[in-house]
DNA sequence: TAAAACGTGATACACATGTACCATGAACAT
DNA sequence: ATGTTCATGGTACATGTGTATCACGTTTTA
């Protein structure tokens, strides 16, 4: 009973299987078939609705994409009205680490992408994804707003703290994800250097 | 010619070329046939060799690790005699960091596994590989040493500092290999946060 | 009402992969 | 000298992959 149907419905409710697939499994384990099954829907509609996979596999990281941004929106709005300096710099950075269920998710996708641009790195051309310095320049303007505050020493520098925060962000997550530490500890650990770098001269 | 041959040798040079692969192409590309190929022998002697390609994986890996270890250790020797706790402590982390081509290819090779191993947890059976935390406490007891030499500020935590760190590192040389930074830019970001660690209170 | 476009199913194709099997000649043991 | 083990080559098999093709009913359009 071919109706006319919602093209975007169909795209998302593909690309969602897909990135259900990429948390559970990895993004290898993300066949057309093995997302097909996953939609509920025959191979032939993923060919009908993405040409390539390739085409997929970029829809489906801009809708990440989307999704963690939305994410972040959403803490960063939850750190408080008027938020502080350090609500929001804390916010950011939580936020990319997988402690609760949903921001688990949503990094080990992102690893599997990470993963595969590793190996494959025609496959994703430049697709930036916001990460690479747009959230670091992001982050050393609200640690400079915080010096001006008086909450960091303003003999500190604003661009390395954020390069170093966001790297060991980050590096604390894979070990989260690697099983490692637990995303507590992790958290933990990560408040750790921030009360050592919010603290008055 | 089939002369008696020796074994452990065939093996290396096989589990090298499998590094290699994993090294230049990542390590979805090293299929049985691509390693053959790289290492100059037939198909049938790598199955030879290595019963599955799971056991070829395992035995490229332990090898990854020592020269992993290998290099760590060159690296303290060389940071001087006797060496000075920050020597030390900056020779750890500055190894773990794709800074020249050695580094690189290991620290590659080492996201290539790390990838696999995040998509297909049963292939690599828990096979700590160095990492998990042993490193971790090794650099936990230097800073500790270099507390009592009065190097660090005795209030700071060495296990906290300790674990930043390595997750700082591990970010950075993530960010390296993703192209997003420099391998030198990378080292001046540690470097300014050991610079900001090791400074007396 | 006829024809074109749409949505969907089933299936075929070409290829890559890990593994298994068979063969063969050289080296060694008795 | 002969039979067994070793090292190696070649190739087949089953499976999974992305993509392409054919077919068919439904909806829209002219």
């Amino acid at each position: 009973m071919p109706l006319r149907v919602d093209h975007e419905e169909r795209r998302r409710h593909i690309a969602e299987a897909l990135l259900r697939i990429a948390d559970t499994q990895g993004l290898q384990a993300a066949s057309m078939r093995a997302v097909a099954a996953e939609a509920g829907v025959s191979l032939r509609l993923v060919q009908y609705y993405f040409d390539t996979k390739k085409a997929l596999l970029l829809d489906a990281l801009a809708r990440l994409g989307a999704q963690l941004q939305a994410r972040m929106d959403a803490w960063i709005r939850a750190a408080g009205s008027p938020p502080t300096p350090r609500g929001i710099v804390t916010a950011l950075l939580s936020c990319i680490l997988p402690t609760d269920q949903e921001s688990r998710r949503i990094t080990r996708t992102y690893a599997a992408y990470h993963a595969l641009v590793l190996n494959e790195p025609d496959v994703l051309d430049k697709q930036g994804t916001l990460h690479p310095d747009l959230l670091e320049s992001f982050l050393a303007r609200h640690l400079r707003a915080a010096q001006r505050a008086g909450e960091i020493d303003p003999a500190r520098d604003p661009e390395m703290a954020a390069a170093g925060l966001l790297a060991m962000t980050n590096g604390l997550g894979s070990s989260v994800l690697g099983g490692q530490r637990t995303g507590d500890a992790a958290l933990a650990i990560l408040t750790h250097h921030l009360d050592e770098l919010f603290r008055s001269p």
